[in-house]
DNA sequence: ATCGGAAGAT
DNA sequence: ATCTTCCGAT
């Protein structure tokens, strides 16, 4: 048996969220293409939306028991902006969206210093948000840090011990887990850029992208090249080679994506179940349509890199791409040199998305009938499965519907 | 504050 | 499956 919230009311606890809101449904949810959150959005493939309800203040007049909550029980506060229906939204994915707009900063931010971690510094107003997005007024940081801490089973997020409201995403897991085939490109010949003009620098990458998750996404996919070009997984990749979970069991999904864009045409990065990822199926799938603020990565919104931080067995991070003498435009990136090395390295597939979008066009299939999902089973990690040999169809067919253009491509 | 079990909700 | 809710333990 269950005690009744004390301040909550019976009725209240009795249906939740439930009636505190307009009903919910995809009549509830509009989507709106011009708020899409450029850079999760495009990672996570999520739709752009914007939350039908307004917010309740931080401080201010609660649901009345036993009634539903009005409107003016929560006005004022503007959620941020949604990537994902609300119903469906998992909290990892919420904290990222937080992390990543400005306005929120005060509430919840990148730890400096320390790679993927993040501090909560409102956990009341984190919850009450995130109460919001859920449609569940009763939220508070006792549930949401809950929620949190079934996370570290599934390696999303650990918590940092010593630091109060501090965790830490596992990017590696959760772009794995995503976009176990989401391809790297790099110019062809990468030292040739280096004395290049910034402009014909390509890059895909998406303003306002968080660092740590591209990190973590050249990260784990050159550890996932590395691992299918049958090197040994590097060490200081912690996350890719402890998958110690392993079969079965504990085989961590990040949750599906939201049900109208799992199987979309323009997400399906991933490989079929029956078909797991290889060299064989390095071709680009590239990316749905772009928003059109691409730009070159750099901005307020990028959270610190430490200097130290470089791929693992990089001795000579500036070797090999363009390092101190490239252009001053972008960012210096750590993950930069080692792929470009990898590119030659692991074949000449690989490629890198660098840092700068200007002449670059990217075409997306225009519609795709073949369903797909994103299979966390056959992303990188220990276990990973070589590709079979004597499947039937070695790629994916519809990454053929994508199509980079390079500004050095020939026609 | 943090953790994790247990049970319920969707 | 992914939380939400509650709660005892540390």
């Amino acid at each position: 048996m269950r005690k009744p919230p004390e301040e909550a009311g019976p009725a209240l606890s009795a249906v939740g969220g439930a009636s505190c809101w307009p009903p919910r449904g995809p009549a509830s949810f509009p989507l709106r293409p011009s708020s899409v959150p450029a850079s999760l959005s495009f990672i996570l493939c999520l739709p752009p939306q914007q939350c039908p309800f307004p917010a309740r203040p931080s401080r201010g007049p609660r649901c009345p028991p036993g009634r539903p909550c009005t409107a003016a029980a929560w006005p004022r506060v503007p959620p941020p902006a949604q990537a994902a229906t609300g119903s469906q939204i998992q909290l990892w994915h919420f904290i990222l969206e937080l992390l990543q707009k400005e306005e929120f900063r005060h509430v919840i931010a990148w730890q400096q210093g320390e790679y993927g971690e993040f501090v909560i510094k409102d956990p009341d107003e984190v919850a009450r948000l995130w109460g919001h997005r859920k449609c569940k007024p009763q939220m508070n940081y006792d549930k949401l840090s809950r929620a949190l801490r079934y996370y570290y089973n599934k390696r999303i997020l650990h918590k940092t011990k010593g630091k109060r409201f501090t965790y830490k995403f596992n990017f590696s897991r959760l772009i794995v887990i995503n976009y176990p085939l989401w391809e790297v490109r790099a110019p062809p010949a990468p030292h040739l850029l280096r004395g290049a003009p910034a402009p014909f620098w390509p890059a895909l990458l998406p303003m306002g992208m968080p660092s740590e998750l591209l990190h973590s996404l050249l990260l784990a996919q050159w550890a996932m090249v590395e691992h299918l070009a049958g090197q040994q997984t590097p060490r200081g990749l912690p996350e890719a080679a402890e998958d110690k979970m392993g079969s079965g069991s504990g085989a961590p999904r990040l949750g599906s994506l939201p049900a109208p864009f799992q199987p979309g045409p323009c997400c399906l990065l991933g490989s079929p179940q029956d078909e797991p990822p290889g060299l064989a199926s390095f071709t680009p799938p590239l990316l749905p349509s772009l928003p059109a603020s691409w730009t070159h990565l750099s901005g307020p919104l990028l959270p610190h890199v430490p200097p130290e931080w470089q791929f693992p067995g990089t001795s000579k991070p500036d070797t090999l791409l363009p390092g101190p003498g490239g252009p001053p435009v972008t960012r210096p990136f750590p993950g930069l040199p080692l792929l470009a090395g990898l590119g030659q390295g692991a074949g000449e597939r690989l490629r890198l998305f660098s840092l700068r979008p200007q002449g670059l066009k990217v075409k997306a299939c225009p519609m795709i009938g073949a369903q797909g999902r994103l299979d966390p089973r056959e992303g990188f990690s220990s276990e990973i499965h070589r590709p079979k040999t004597g499947d039937k169809s070695p790629v994916s067919p519809q990454l053929g519907n994508f199509k980079a253009v390079w500004p050095l491509d020939p026609p």
